[in-house]
This record gives structure tokens, C-alpha cells and sequence, in this order.
DNA sequence: GAGGAGTGTATAAGAATCTTAATTAAGTTG
DNA sequence: CAACTTAATTAAGATTCTTATACACTCCTC
């Protein structure tokens, strides 16, 4: 029933959902990762830790608070974001190539109001207005 | 980036994953259920068991193979589903709720298309046919 | 219709990933 | 500056997955 979306490169579902949060949004704190992942400060520490050893990810000093962390992504680990987007977008293009232009004009008529959506969602559940980085 | 859908009552992505599947599909074998859930066929033994001994499956003998068991889901399992998927009906009211009514009516008129890719996917994928049983 | 290959399920053992709890270090506040 | 809070780490244990194996049944072929 559910659509198992990750697991690529025996990256777990939570690993790849950090890679993408990291690609899309920059630099962000290990609590930061753990509340927006839903997981433990603790999963996220050992799971940073795993994708540091594997060249995915980096940690810095975060200038302004010396306890904390900053983990960015790094550039195998974008090649790895940029390599899922591109393969979603010829999955999704394969999909539309089945329609019809009349299906697809009333796809691309909702999407600003799914965007709007996608917004309002985010407010109500009291998430940082974060701009997407994605190229 | 993800968005995290399960985790209710203690249950597992993928244990909720087969409650859904058995409620809008009915009754189902081990096998049937780790290919479209995308795990081994051991680990789906080992959580129809422990879903059997919470009450919210039951295994049956499949009349057509004696070796096979066939799942289904009970009455608490159902109520389950059901109760999650108005969960998911009421949060998606009270988005739809913050658009215009222009917006609502271009995602109705968008719906019959994304319905539509939803089959020439499950067609390209190679999955069988398998009508809803939701009501 | 007997033997062998293939299929469906179960179980055991181990790996991966999560949680809770405790620790250390740095920031904050009266 | 003492008490509290916050950020990260580490250790220990729980959960859920995989691989490997076993066994029963089905199906096919000669």
C-alpha cells in the first residue's frame, strides 16, 4: 500500500531523507535534523557519524554556538540528491508521457494550488519557513 | 525532507503498509504481501505473527494450496485503517480549507489525470490488477 | 504415479537502525 | 557564580529487517 521510496545504495529511508533535507535547505544543526526527521537527537548523531565515514556529509563548528555542530552535505553526497531527483523526473516524465495534453494541462493547472497546500501544511505544523536551495 | 507517514499505536511503516493493503484489497498471501511491500517473505511470517497476537490479523489456510496461509484483517485491524484514514481525510480538509474555492476546483479537475498516471504506474511496474475494496 | 524441481511458509542467527539513559561541555539566567 | 538548560556523544538494549536453512506441499515429466 505505502510506496517504499529510498533504500538506494543501502542508504536507509531517514539517511536519504537527511541527504535531500541537507541539499535543499543548507547547513543545519544535529537537533535541527532530529525534529525535522522525527527521530532521536541520538539516531541522528549516529547516523551523521556513518555518513561522515562515507563521504556524504561533513561536520563544522557551528561559529556561533561552540556546542553545537553544523553538518553539511558534501559534493558526493549532492551527486547522490541530484541522482534521485533525476531519476524521479524521468519516472514522473515516463508517467505523463501516458496522458494526454488535455490530462496533463489540468495536472499542471493545480499545481500552484498543491503548492499552496504544501505551504499551508508547513505552517500549521509550525515548521521554519526554510527556502528551497534546489537547483 | 521526507514525510514520515506511520508510527501510530507502536505500528511500523511497513506493518501499517499491510493493514491498508488487506483492508482495500482483502485477504492475501505471505508471499503476495512481501512482493508489494517490498520486503522479504521472512520478515512478513514474522509480523503477521505478531500482528495475529495483537488480534489485527488473522491467518487462514489457503483451500487452493495447503502449504499457503492466507492473511486478512479483523474487525480492530479495520478499525485501524479506518480511523487513520479519517485522520488523513480531516488533515487534508483543513488545508483544502485555507485555498479559494478556485484552487479546490483546479485539484478536482486535476484528479481523474493523477488517477489515471496511478494505474500506467502500477501497469509499468508490472503489478497485477487489483481493485479497491475501500468504502 | 514416482522422482525431482519448484513454491510457500517457518525459524534461527545476525545486521542495521532505532530508543532511552547517562555523560560531558557550553551557554543562559536569576 | 550557582543552578538550570541546551547540544552533542556514547553505551546498552529493543525492534525490525536480512540471509540461510529446513520442511511441507505442488507441479511436471518421464
Amino acid at each position: 500500500m505505502f510506496i517504499r521510496l529510498p533504500a538506494v545504495q543501502r542508504l536507509s529511508f531517514t539517511t536519504l531523507s537527511v541527504l535531500h533535507t541537507l541539499a535543499g535547505q543548507g547547513p543545519k544543526r544535529l537537533t535541527e535534523l532530529a525534529s525535522s526527521e522525527q527521530v532521536t537527537q541520538s539516531a541522528i548523531t549516529q547516523m551523521v557519524t556513518k555518513l561522515e565515514r562515507d563521504g556524504l556529509v561533513e561536520r563544522r563548528p557551528d561559529p556561533s554556538d561552540r556546542r553545537a555542530v553544523l553538518v553539511d552535505v558534501t559534493a558526493a553526497g549532492t551527486a547522490i540528491v541530484h541522482g534521485r531527483r533525476a531519476d524521479r523526473r524521468a519516472h514522473l516524465a515516463e508517467l505523463t508521457g501516458e496522458l494526454t495534453p488535455a490530462e496533463r494541462a489540468t495536472i499542471a493547472a493545480a499545481l500552484p494550488a498543491l503548492a499552496r497546500m504544501s505551504e499551508v501544511n508547513r505552517r500549521l505544523a509550525g515548521e521554519p519557513d526554510v527556502p528551497d536551495r534546489r537547483r
